[in-house]
RNA sequence: CGGGGUAUAGCGUAGUCCGGUUAGCGCGCCUGCUUUGGGAGCAGGAGGUCGGGUGUUCGAAUCACCCUACCCCGACCA
């Protein structure tokens, strides 16, 4: 399955994409962009919306269902909305199809033309804002805290499995609130609750901030964020929230009664992590042997494998891995049992270690006479033989090893990745060889950011929330500054 | 949308320049026997409208023209 393997040191984006599709997480769809989720990669995600689904409801969230068709005319209420939507938006101008004249086949029929052509949502603001005008009268009806798990849609030029797909699975949380400071309360507690799951369950350190205005979402007041560090010293996005201000209730003319009995604006939230966070995951702890999970998202958290030559011999193991299995599952563990008598052992072997299954466990007949197991972990490789007397409190206490392993290591790598810089000299140096995070003094103007971009396509990722004020001169253009901020080149 | 490239079995490819046997090889797949503590060995077997169309020719995977799809680089983006 996975010879031929690419090194990240030999071609990092190879690597990459050989291993989405050889550990079959996804492949490339018939459709231009759009990628199918294979089961296996299905699984990672939906330990991913479970984990968040939860965090959502214990911070007083409820799950909704919005239309995945937009009226076109929605989009041109809030203007710097279409403006940053425009130009990717997938539209249905049609209802029907009909046999084509020449029998062959199937053509829109010209005749089902839609009144008003529909907008396949690339992000649900407009829609739901026109249903909270209905939702809203009164401060009593506030906050009104909703997310939905969702597709959309955004026509890419250029797409990569799970980082960038035309079509892409999301959460959206969509907020309203009577006030100004909690609307900006509840879209920092969301970024808080993306970079504890981030870094708690991902095992992924993040960088909390704010965007600059370039980076800011079409339509926002303020754009929140979460950056991580990628193995090859390029940034993702992790996840985003936005103040949206009353950009939203003014576009949808959404009021509510006051305590004072004034009729006000409502203010508004937005917040989203997406199917982008496989591909962080993926390119987070990954190495040239195949994937790396943390075991906290891992689907199967060990395997178990025999090793035998007869028949009996299975028979008599399969006893002892059942009983195991059991006592695992008992600790809320999740264990695979694999005794396909199809595949060798040594295949098995590479087949979870590619698939980054955190701990292996192999029982053969030289364990059944001494009473011992194999135990491999897949993030530093290592293998060790134990009794297998206590072994599920063992591997138990491996697994919060291997999770705490994986942060620190990230962690490391991140520091030794993040480079203060003063000079432009150095600067366009460490972009272009060293890669990483860039910490430099920048005196916030669009114009800078641009130039920046244009000569060394790095760009402001974050400004740092709990960054130390610090007087400094602009790295580029030498104007007064008061805190570092983190460029990067981005994916 | 600009610039470059590719298309041959499920996957990866040889053959294309210079037209001429039954289109070859590796992996994978199927059957049997031997194997099983890091991707097993041997033997036998199945699988191809050579991306599509038109043309040139006695003859096209190979030459010409058109079309389509995909990949890489750039502009755009979570």
């Amino acid at each position: 399955m996975a010879k031929n393997f690419p090194t990240r040191e030999e071609n990092y984006a190879q690597w990459y994409n050989d291993l989405v599709i050889k550990a079959d997480m996804a492949e490339n769809s018939a459709v231009r962009g759009c990628m199918v989720i294979k089961p296996y990669g299905y699984a990672i995600w939906e330990k991913m919306q479970a984990v968040l689904d939860k965090m959502f409801k214990d911070t007083g969230h409820m799950n909704a269902y919005f239309p995945l068709l937009i009226p076109k005319s929605f989009f041109s209420k809030e203007a710097s909305h279409v403006e940053g939507f425009a130009k990717e938006c997938a539209v249905v101008t049609h209802y029907r199809l009909k046999n084509s004249p020449d029998g062959k086949g199937v053509v829109v029929d010209e005749d089902a033309k839609l009144e008003e052509e529909l907008i396949i949502r690339p992000t649900s603001e407009t829609i739901i804002w026109d249903t909270y005008k209905k939702w809203i009268q009164s401060y009593r009806d506030l906050p009104l805290l909703v997310n939905q798990w969702a597709n959309v849609v955004r026509w890419e030029m250029r797409t990569r499995l799970f980082l960038r797909t035309t079509e892409f699975l999301w959460q959206e949380g969509h907020t309203a609130h009577a006030t100004k400071k909690e609307a900006i309360e509840e879209s920092e507690k969301m970024l808080d609750v993306y970079a504890e799951f981030a870094e708690k369950w991902m095992a992924m350190p993040v960088l909390k901030g704010v965007k600059s205005p370039n980076e800011r979402f079409a339509g926002a007041v303020e754009t929140y964020c979460i950056e991580a560090l990628m193995q090859d010293g390029k940034a993702l996005q992790a996840g985003t929230s936005h103040f949206l201000g009353q950009n939203f209730a003014k576009a949808f003319d959404v009021k509510f009664l006051s305590k004072e009995n004034k009729l006000e604006y409502v203010w508004a939230t937005s917040w989203g992590v997406s199917t982008r966070l496989m591909g962080a995951l993926i390119m987070a702890h990954s190495d040239d042997k195949g994937l790396v999970l943390p075991p906290k998202l891992a689907p199967v958290q060990v395997v178990i494998i025999p090793i035998y030559r007869k028949e009996e011999q299975l028979a008599e193991i399969s006893k002892v891995a059942v009983k195991l299995k059991e006592a695992l599952q008992a600790k809320g563990i999740s264990v695979k049992f694999d005794d396909r008598d199809t595949y060798k052992p040594g295949w098995k072997f590479n087949e979870y270690e590619f698939k980054g299954i955190p701990v292996r466990l192999a029982i053969g007949p030289r364990d059944l006479e001494n009473g011992t197991i194999e135990v491999a972990r897949r993030d530093t490789l290592e293998k060790e033989t134990y009794q297998i007397t206590d072994i599920e409190n063992k591997v138990e206490h491996i697994l919060e090893q291997i999770q705490d392993n994986l942060y620190q290591k990230a962690l490391s790598f991140r520091e030794d990745n993040t480079h203060v810089v003063d000079s432009w000299d150095e600067f366009k140096d460490v972009i272009e060889n060293k890669g990483g995070f860039v910490l430099a003094h920048w005196d916030g103007t669009s114009e800078t950011e641009d130039k920046i971009k244009a000569e060394t396509k790095a760009t402001i990722r974050t400004i740092p929330m709990d960054g130390k004020s610090e007087e400094g001169a602009c790295v580029y253009s030498g104007k007064p500054s008061n805190q570092r901020v983190v460029f990067a080149k981005a994916y």
